[in-house]
DNA sequence: GATTAGGGTTAG
């Protein structure tokens, strides 16, 4: 069998053939050459097994890399791994969630999951005798009641019994001097790892578990990546191989031989990640056991003390806090202090010291708005923490222990009553010295408190900074800053001419009327572009959303529940199309079926109906032919899916029909005199009325005068150069769109950096509840694009 | 192969 466990540990048993060349996950790609490579990562997730008929199962596996760089995203890192046959029910009974893994002779394909899990956008395919696994067990114990026979590559068999570890953790009140322990706890107080006079870092922790009883714990090691990785008190920390030592008449624990840390989140229901650099630690379910229930009795005490975290807008001065922040940029002010500068998205009520470095010495690129809008925090590191500091990349996400908040020293003259320093603008030091767990760490990207920074950094908008000082900024017309508005982002294409006007001025008149303006682009909704694709009904002119993958892969299955034969005068053709690779579709027979009236003239494969397949096997299938309509068939009637389920696929395009316009009439004659079969064709066929795709954006436009929201929609393809209909069917086309608007409105950037568009916006009445407002829309107006892409598509109506 | 530190604010 091709699953091979590897002997537990890091030592001379492992057997993975070394002329084979590992890639990184990041790197992967559907056009990856995959002959001779490996890919290795710790299994995060273990889908069921899932059988599909004789020796043939199913399982779903995801794998993250170990060795990723901090800044590596998490998206990037893991991967699906599909695993097929008798591989599958193998992996099932010997892989378990924590262990290592190594899989060579796979595929490599588009992950059909990618939007809807997040994680790389391709996945790994292993079937048939090529593909092999290596599996580093982290948890032997739990899998002691399964004998194992080991196969080596080789084929030669060889027999061993797997080692039975099984830890025990002695309770804190049951330390006794003088001897080797393993233990589980909850931390209580950190510092991050420090150099020593000897050759190794230290970390000093206290620590106590369900006990009550709280105690130091002393790590030394010469490696920084062995030390635990904390993130704040309240983690969890599993410590193995640490000896108890009698200090100052309490019981201490320090390193010994052979020691290993793993630490983990320490909320109550997050995922139990164990956190190691490690590759050959154990950890199963019995262990997740314990670090919930530590989690659950620690967040019943009160072990760490108010919050020391705290937002650049609640940092009083004074006062010493650990600050969650991104890196913007830093510089070496001189040998025992560096300059960090920071930003949380959040706006603090005190004034920021800003200090003043060589522009040449400086790394990384603060843009001057979040300067200018009190959002960059100045910090300076001193003695010990440079050397930490030194390793930081701009970018990165920090998190900063016992930061002093320090009122500037820029002190009125000795004239005023003295009490002038309270005044100072807030700067911020990282004195030296680890007291109080004074340092600083890297936190990695897909932490919770980083998630929840990024979501902050990635929304911010510049609605916060329009206070006063900013205003003359904001006012100034675009015509009177220093460099002329030559970069104008869009263009007018409609032929009237009317006079440019402030955004108050549109404001003031009623509508309908007309407008030419000359504005910025604020924000967007929705931020997530495919978002913005919409089907529009010509008829009854309602707008809906384009379902995601998984509402059809829904709808597919439901449908695959009433098949069965049927007779609509189609001429049947049964097919046992091979499902290859197997799906996860129930043993049912795929069939296509073909008009006999088409069949008579020759052109049965222009119009295929496919009955009892997967939305998967449906997209394969379009591939091939040029139309096909998935089909079902309740009491024996052949008739499209539900539609709110695509009604036709042709080749990677999906076409909807509308549910209250349709009038299905499948099963009649078909087609009398269609030339062409395409999606008009196909729809007035089976009486289906087609549905349109736009694309519809909300954006809030800004000049000096005031804000406008108004919609894109009539006019949305023209304005971006491309067809909501290749949006919906194709990436590129859709970057595209992405594209413009990080142009217009480029992530994270100010006011003054974005460009200016001139606009022909419509103003209209809509009525609601009764109520009768204005609302606007930009019509005629595109892109000024490095590389215009025209179509000739239609677009949709006003609604 | 032993040693390091053993929490409890810099002083810029």
């Amino acid at each position: 069998m091709p699953v091979l466990v590897v002997k537990d540990g890091p030592g001379p048993g492992t057997q993975v053939p070394s002329q084979l060349q590992r890639i990184p996950i990041p790197l992967l790609s559907p056009t990856s050459d995959c002959t001779g490579k490996t890919v290795k990562g710790r299994v995060v997730h273990k889908g069921p097994l899932v059988s599909m008929g004789e020796d043939n199962y199913v399982l779903k596996t995801v794998i993250q890399e170990v060795d990723s760089q901090q800044n590596m995203s998490l998206e990037h890192s893991s991967i699906n791994i599909i695993l097929f046959g008798v591989l599958a029910k193998d992996y099932s009974e010997s892989v378990s969630q924590g262990d290592m893994l190594l899989v060579t002779g796979f595929s490599v394909g588009n992950s059909p999951t990618a939007q809807k899990d997040k994680l790389h956008a391709c996945n790994l395919q292993l079937a048939g005798d090529d593909a092999w696994m290596y599996v580093w067990p982290s948890t032997v114990s739990l899998r002691a009641s399964v004998p194992r026979k080991i196969t080596s590559p080789a084929s030669t068999e060889v027999t061993k019994a797997v080692k039975v570890v099984k830890y025990t953790y002695v309770p804190l009140s049951d330390l006794k001097p003088g001897v080797v322990v393993n233990v589980y706890a909850v931390v209580t107080f950190f510092k991050q790892p420090f150099r020593t006079k000897g050759t190794d870092y230290c970390s000093t922790l206290k620590i106590t578990d369900q006990s009550n009883q709280k105690v130091g714990c002393t790590i030394f090691c010469d490696k920084l990546e062995e030390h635990p990785k904390i993130f704040k008190m309240g983690d969890i920390i599993r410590l193995h191989r640490v000896k108890t030592q009698l200090f100052n008449g309490a019981i201490s624990l320090l390193t010994s031989h052979g020691f290993s840390v793993v630490t983990f989140d320490g909320m109550v229901g997050s995922p139990v990640v164990p956190r190691t650099s490690s590759e050959s630690f154990k950890f199963g379910e019995e262990d997740c056991q314990v670090v919930e229930a530590l989690r659950t009795w620690a967040a019943n005490q009160s072990l760490v003390p108010a919050q020391p975290c705290v937002p650049l807008s609640a940092v009083q001065p004074k006062t010493y806090f650990d600050l969650t922040c991104q890196l913007l940029a830093k510089a070496p002010v001189d040998s025992s202090c560096t300059l960090l500068k920071v930003w949380d998205g959040s706006k603090c009520p005190h004034p920021l010291l800003d200090v003043f470095v060589e522009p040449n010495t400086l790394e990384g690129c603060p843009t001057l708005s979040k300067d200018m809008a009190n959002l960059t925090a100045n910090v300076l590191v001193y003695d010990n923490h440079v050397e930490v500091a030194r390793q930081f990349k701009p970018g990165s996400y920090l998190r900063i222990y016992n930061l002093h908040a320090v009122p500037g020293a820029s002190r009125l003259p000795s004239n005023d009553s003295g009490q002038s320093d309270q005044t100072g603008h807030l700067g911020f030091h990282l004195h030296g010295g680890t007291s109080y767990g004074r340092g600083l760490r890297v936190l990695p990207e897909d932490s919770p408190d980083i998630l929840d920074l990024k979501k902050i950094l990635e929304t911010f908008s510049e609605s916060d900074i329009n206070d006063s000082s900013m205003f003359e900024v904001w006012s100034t017309p675009p015509e009177s800053f220093g460099t002329a508005p030559d970069e104008i982002a869009t263009e007018r294409t409609c032929d009237h001419t009317v006079e440019q006007v402030s955004l108050a001025e549109v404001k003031s008149r009623s509508p309908p009327q007309v407008f030419h303006v000359q504005v910025q682009l604020k924000s967007y909704q929705p931020q997530r572009l495919y978002q913005s694709l919409k089907l529009f009904c010509h008829k009854c002119k309602t707008i809906r959303d384009v379902p995601d993958d998984v509402t059809v892969e829904g709808l597919f299955s439901e449908a695959q529940k009433d098949v069965g034969p049927c007779n609509n005068g189609y001429w049947t053709l049964v097919l046992p199309l091979p499902r290859e690779p197997p799906s996860e579709s129930p043993s049912q027979t795929l069939t296509l079926l073909m008009s006999s009236q088409l069949m008579g003239n020759g052109k049965a494969q222009e119009l295929i109906f496919l009955m009892g397949a997967t939305l998967e096997e449906t997209c394969r299938i379009a591939s091939a032919y040029s139309n096909i309509v998935p089909v079902t068939s309740p009491q024996g009637t052949m008739t499209p899916l539900d539609l709110s389920a695509p009604f036709l696929f042709r080749g990677t395009k999906r076409y909807y029909g509308c549910k209250q316009c349709s009038q299905l009439k499948v099963g009649e004659s078909l087609g009398e005199g269609v030339e062409v079969w395409d999606e008009k064709s196909v729809a007035d066929a089976l009486g289906v009325q087609l549905l349109q795709y736009g694309l519809l954006m909300k954006l809030e436009l800004q000049d000096g005068t005031g804000f406008l929201e108004a919609l894109l929609w009539r006019d949305a393809e023209s304005f971006f150069h491309v067809s909501a209909e290749d949006a919906a069917a194709d990436q590129e086309a859709q970057d595209r769109v992405q594209e413009t608007m990080d142009r217009l409105c480029p992530p994270g950037s100010s006011t003054a950096e974005r460009p200016w568009m001139d606009l022909c916006l419509s103003a209209y009445t809509v009525e609601e509840n009764g109520q009768r407002r204005a609302c606007y829309q930009i019509c005629h107006t595109g892109t000024r694009g490095t590389n215009p892409h025209t179509h000739p598509h239609a677009t949709p109506r006003d609604t």
